[in-house]
DNA sequence: AGGTACAATGTAACCGTTTACATTGCAGTT
DNA sequence: AACTGCAATGTAAACGGTTACATTGTACCT
């Protein structure tokens, strides 16, 4: 496996001067740089990253913290980050968190070996022990998350109050429904914080009340959407629609309904959060609100590139970047005006 | 952020005699090793994987090269593969291949710089480029591929042939169907031409004749799926059933039988291949053949952590794993008899 | 007591590249 | 001709570990 110190002995010149031929550095005379070149390429070289990486103290090697879910989400996630990354000659690392339950180890030791140059992290909040181990870390990061209010950190998100804000009003003004339920994810989790407060804030603008029991937590799901979808629907009083936080909750509706016995959207309207592949196929199919992960991956990894780009200018304002959503309306509603 | 050197000044002992503390080399008595173990943990020490894969040229990072699609087959199988890895303390690099048409060149730096522990590959075929490069390589890959015969290589597939003709046979024996049309994939994709002559040999076995217009090549995309079933339908002399190499043509199927107005089964009966999360809720819901994706993944990973272990006791027959197949019969079909 | 064997530890080279600093050579200035 | 300044190149240290080899110390044998 060739070398730079073999490249020097063939083209008679110091170590240095190969290298600084094969990183552009105008400190070399075009005919030398011509020179090196050719020879490496007749050798077929190619540059050891990880020496590199370890000379230089930095690393092209871009991490990507995940939960431990399969999820069409992440893959997508994943297609964004790595296409932008790719394109600036970095790598990208899928590390799986594995239940959370490890996050802070692994956050720990991955920010701490010297393997990333950058780091994008996907967690549900940003709590204090999160904030504590980001806090010490030297490496440029940015956060996907449900986008609270953290003047603190460069994060990326979906515009979850929009979104949630538009398929409310959607429910209350075009269909005329007036007893909507809502089946949230979970309480600690920041998406699902924030499509609540934009479904009650509609809710309240409009003059909707929600009865207690109307609120449901569950944890993104399809077993809780069963669940919770059934509760609903046993109620005396129950709900004319149910408005689940992610689409894998309101399919458990579907399930539930179907039970029951129940047709949607006649007996029960159904909407959701997320525009999965399979939300389309459904029967009937899911009105819901979609996002452009993929772009949100992108706009991640843009983000961090930029960041690890200006290290040293640092001091910049924390950006936050909110990935536009989009209602789409298809049949499990309808107007009962 | 502490180092070795650190380390062994505050124990008063050589870097030799931490490095061997932290990597449980058995010459050093516990006393020593449990006051190494001691100060490092006091300093918060995290090795440096770079630095430490720098030394040893070996790298704890396995690449996982996929083709640019999004699909959650990649999502699954990304996840199996890092399950594994991670329990033996490696890394699992996602490396898109971006569209093949450099899958050459991501190859070739890929398998030189250094970067990569080992390797697995998820291609469509091994051909010839693929092979001559592969022939050069000094680092221990896998390959996920259809399961064409090639002696030369470890290979993880599903059970391409079982799937199909298991199918197959259901179709004929079960069901009753004489009339069966194949959509298969693209005709240099391994897994497509094992599920076409697995279909091939399954109806010669039960004295089928497929007319040539019964065969339809596609790509595995829905659209592919939409236009050949359309030109199947057209057919004056139509199939009984349409056999789709995978589940997304046969979505694609379901597609042109609703513009034709035909009911599925009644009219066209349509079977698929993949049994993707969306194949349960298609209205009739799909019968297809399944395969563990996430364990095709893991034993990729097992196989490839199991190879660089025994690096230098080389020799090993190269071993071929199928993931086992199973059909899952749901209502896309009926029994004709 | 002297010698041997081995266990524990230390010394220093090495991995491939980058880069601060040193050196060389040449053009332009006086 | 001597000097200055700068461009091109060279030398060697540095990055943080691992490990071959050297050294030391101690237990055991004769």
């Amino acid at each position: 496996m060739p070398n730079i110190k073999e490249i020097a002995r063939k083209a008679k010149v110091s170590v240095a001067t190969v290298s600084r031929a094969l990183n552009d550095d105008p400190k070399v005379t075009p005919e030398t740089k011509k020179m090196v070149l050719k020879i490496a390429d007749e050798l077929n070289y190619r540059p050891n990253i990880v020496a590199r990486n370890f000379a230089k103290k930095t690393s092209n090697i871009i991490g990507l913290i995940l939960p431990d879910i399969t999820d069409e989400f992440f893959s997508e996630l994943i297609k964004g980050v790595d296409e932008v990354t790719y394109q600036h000659n970095y790598f990208t690392m899928v590390i799986s968190s594995h239940r959370y339950l490890q996050l802070e180890n692994t956050l720990n030791s991955v920010l701490r070996n010297g393997l990333l140059g950058g780091l994008i992290l996907l967690v549900p909040n940003i709590g204090k022990n999160l904030k504590q181990i980001l806090s010490q870390t030297k490496i440029p990061f940015v956060i996907i998350s449900g986008g609270m209010h953290t003047t603190d950190y460069d994060v990326v998100s979906v515009d979850n109050y929009q979104g949630a804000y538009d398929m409310t009003i959607y429910l209350i003004k075009k269909c005329g429904y007036k007893k909507i339920a809502h089946i949230s994810g979970p309480s600690e989790n920041d998406d699902a914080k924030i499509r609540v407060k934009a479904f009650k804030d509609a809710c309240r603008e409009n003059d909707i009340t929600i009865p207690n029991n109307f609120l449901a937590e569950g944890d993104f799901t399809r077993e809780a959407g069963v669940r919770l979808g059934m509760e609903l629907l046993n109620l005396k009083n129950k709900p004319e629609v149910i408005f689940a936080a992610n689409d894998m909750m309101a399919l458990g509706c579907y399930d539930a309904a179907a039970k029951k016995g129940l047709s949607i959207p006649d007996d029960i309207a159904v909407v959701g959060f997320d525009n999965i592949f399979v939300s389309q196929y459904l029967n009937p199919p899911l009105t819901t609100v979609s996002a452009q992960i993929e772009d949100e991956g992108k706009k991640a990894a843009e983000l961090l590139i930029e960041k690890i780009k200006n290290k040293n200018s640092s001091g910049n304002q924390p950006k936050k970047i909110k990935i536009a959503t989009e209602l789409v309306i298809r049949h499990s509603t309808k107007s009962i005006k």
